[in-house]
DNA sequence: TTGTAGGCGTTATCAT
DNA sequence: ATGATAACGCCTACAA
C-alpha cells in the first residue's frame, strides 16, 4: 500500500493507472482540448497520485529544442543584478528558462571557451555578458546553430550585440554642462581595464572636441569614493575647474566631499555629474545629477534579440539602449 | 563540397565518417583511455570536421541526470549578486550548471508554484532564494526526487535551509555597544515585510532583554538613506540616546547626517552601527562600524548542501553563516 | 476520440 | 580494443 520506490514515473505508468493509452496521456498534457473531460480527469488524478513529472530530457530530445537560454556572466558585479532581472523577466514572459554559468577565471577567459561549455548544456541560444576585453573577441565565431548575443559596447563582426549607450550618456552629461555656460569639463575615470569607463571617457572626449575644447588629462580613479576624494582634492586647486564628470556616483560623491573639505560648494563653486544614479540610496537629500542607464531594459532587449534570432540565426543586429540624465541640483547654470 | 545543411551531427555521423562503430565514438568521449590512440585521433578529426557536439537531451535521458541545479530567485536585489556569485562558483567547481528562474510576481508567489515549474526543467536539485514570507512555507513539500534547499532565516519542517545568522549579527552589534558602557540601543528597522529586517530586530531585542533592558519602540525605515535621516532627527532629541543600530548602512548614513545636522557628533555624542558594510564604497573615509554578512559563502554552502543531498535526498540540515563585525570608529567606549 | 509503431541521440550490456 | 543491439521517455505519423 505504501508508495512504491519506482525510480521514475513515466507517461506509460500514468496511462496504465488511468486505464487509457499512452497517447491519451500525452494529449492531456499537450492538447487537453482534444480529450473528453471525464478521461482528462482520470488522467489528471493518476498523474497526481503517482507524482508524475514530464521528463525534460525525453521531451527535448524529441522536440529538438530546450526552451532555455544560456547566460554567461564574465563579470558578476553590482550593476549586473538589474540586467539579470530584465533577462529573467523577459525569459519568463516568453516561456524560457535561463541556464547560467560564470566565467571569471582571470587567465583563460575566452568567448570560445564559454561557447564550448554552453554547447554542452540545454540551451537554444545564448547571451554573453562581457564587460571587459577578451583575447578572441574579434576572431570568435558562434556555433552556427546557437544564436549568440553579446552584451558589450564593442561591435562584433558576426554576433548581435546589445549595450548601454555609455558614450552617448557621457556626451549628454558634457553637453548639459556646456549648454549651461561651462567652458571645460574635467573627468574622473573608473578602473582602466573597464570598458564602461573607457566608453564614458570616450564620450566625454568627443563632446569636448566637438566644441573645439581640448580635453584635459583625465584623473584616474577606481570606482570607489576614496579615489574620487583624491581626485577632488586635485581638482579643487584648479582655478578653471567649474565642471566635473565622474565615471560613477560613488566617485562623484568623493569628489563632492573633497570640494567641501576644500571650502568649495557644489554647485555654487563647482558643478558635478555622476553615473548610475544610485547615490540617493545612501545619501539623504542627495543633490547629485547623474546619468542613469536602464540595465533592466538592456537585459530585456538582449533576451528578445536571442529569441528573435532563434528563427533567423544568421541575423546580426546592434542595439544601443540610451541613458537618461536624472537632474537634481549639482549643476549650476553659469549663464544666469 | 560546401558544408551540408544536416541539422544535427550525431555520434553516428561521426562514426561513419571515422569508419568506426558508434560505441567507439562514445568511448572516445567518455573513456578515452580504453581506445587505441590511432583510432582516437581518427574520431577526433571526424568530430572536428563535422562540428559534432554531444546532445544534452539524449545524454541526460540515458543517464537519468542533468548536471544542473535549479535556482529560484524570489527576490532579486543588490545583496543577491554575491550570493549568486558564490552559488555559480561552487557549481562550476563541482561541474554543475545553474538553471535559473525568477518568481517575484507579487500576488501568487508560492513554493509549490516554483517547485512545479522547476520540475519541468533540467535540474537534479534546487535552491530557493527566499527573502520574504510566502503563504505555503510551512506546508510545502519538495518533490521526493528533487533535493531542495531553501535560503531563509526560518526553519522548515522538511527542507534543508541555509541562512546568514542575521539575528546573531544584530546581537553581536548590540553587545558591542553594551560592552562599551552603553545603557541602551535604539533600532532603525528596514521594510516591515523583509525577513532580514525582522531577524535583525529580533536579535536586537534579544540582546537587550538578555541584559534586562527594555527595548524602546523601533523606528520604522525603508532601507534608504532618507528614512534613516528622518529617524536620526527623532533620535537626536532623545537625551538618553547614545547608541543607534540601523538595519543597513544606507540608513545608518542617513542617521549620521541627521545627527550632524542637529549638532551632534559621531561617535562623541552618539555611536552608530550599520549592516552590510558597503558605505565605504560611497563615502570617502567612512567611519561606520558595520555588521557584514558573507553572502558569497552563503551561496557556496547552499550549493554544496544541494549537491550533498543528491545522494541522500531525505537528509535535512540547517546551516547558519555567521556575520562579522567590521570595526571602524563610529562607536565610542563610554568606560574610558 | 483513442491506440500502435517507430525513432530522436545517447549509453550500457553483452559479445567478439 | 571494438562492435551490434537494446533501452531511456516522449512525440508524431498513421490507423482504427
Amino acid at each position: 500500500m505504501a508508495t512504491m520506490d519506482k525510480k521514475n514515473v513515466s507517461m506509460n505508468d500514468v496511462a496504465v493507472a488511468a486505464g487509457v493509452s499512452l497517447k491519451t496521456v500525452s494529449r492531456v498534457i499537450n492538447e487537453p482540448d482534444s480529450v473528453r473531460e471525464s478521461t482528462r480527469d482520470k488522467v489528471h488524478s493518476a498523474m497526481e497520485a503517482l507524482g508524475f513529472r514530464t521528463n525534460f530530457a525525453a521531451r527535448s530530445l524529441k522536440l529538438g529544442r530546450y526552451g532555455c537560454i544560456g547566460v554567461v556572466m564574465f563579470h558578476l558585479s553590482g550593476g549586473a543584478v538589474d540586467m539579470i532581472d530584465g533577462i529573467a523577466d523577459a525569459a519568463e514572459e516568453r516561456g524560457f528558462a535561463l541556464t547560467m554559468i560564470k566565467k571569471c577565471a582571470g587567465e583563460k577567459m575566452t568567448l570560445a571557451d564559454a561557447a564550448r561549455r554552453m554547447s554542452q548544456l540545454p540551451v537554444d541560444g545564448m547571451i554573453f555578458n562581457l564587460r571587459q576585453m577578451v583575447d578572441d573577441f574579434d576572431t570568435f565565431e558562434a556555433p552556427k546553430d546557437l544564436k549568440t548575443v553579446i552584451i558589450t559596447p564593442m561591435e562584433h563582426p558576426t554576433c548581435s550585440t546589445v549595450s548601454d549607450d555609455q558614450e552617448g550618456g557621457a556626451r549628454m552629461a558634457c553637453e548639459h554642462f556646456l549648454n549651461r555656460g561651462h567652458k571645460n569639463v574635467y573627468f574622473v575615470s573608473g578602473k582602466k581595464e573597464s570598458l564602461s569607463s573607457q566608453c564614458r571617457m570616450k564620450g566625454w572626449r568627443a563632446a569636448l572636441e566637438a566644441r573645439g575644447i581640448e580635453p584635459s588629462e583625465p584623473l584616474q580613479g577606481d570606482w570607489n569614493a576614496d579615489s574620487g576624494y583624491a581626485a577632488g582634492l586635485v581638482l579643487a586647486d584648479k582655478p578653471d575647474c567649474t565642471a566635473i564628470l565622474a565615471a560613477n556616483d560613488c566617485m562623484a560623491n568623493g569628489v563632492m566631499m573633497a570640494l567641501h573639505d576644500k571650502g568649495l560648494s557644489v554647485p555654487d563653486d563647482v558643478s558635478v555629474i555622476g553615473f548610475d544614479d544610485e547615490l540617493y540610496k545612501t545619501i539623504p537629500n542627495s543633490i547629485l545629477t547623474s546619468v542613469k542607464f536602464r540595465h533592466r531594459e538592456l537585459g530585456i532587449r538582449a533576451l528578445n534579440e536571442v529569441v528573435a534570432g532563434l528563427e533567423a540565426p544568421s541575423s546580426r543586429s546592434r542595439t544601443l539602449v540610451s541613458g537618461v540624465l536624472v537632474e537634481r541640483s549639482s549643476v549650476k547654470d553659469l549663464r544666469a
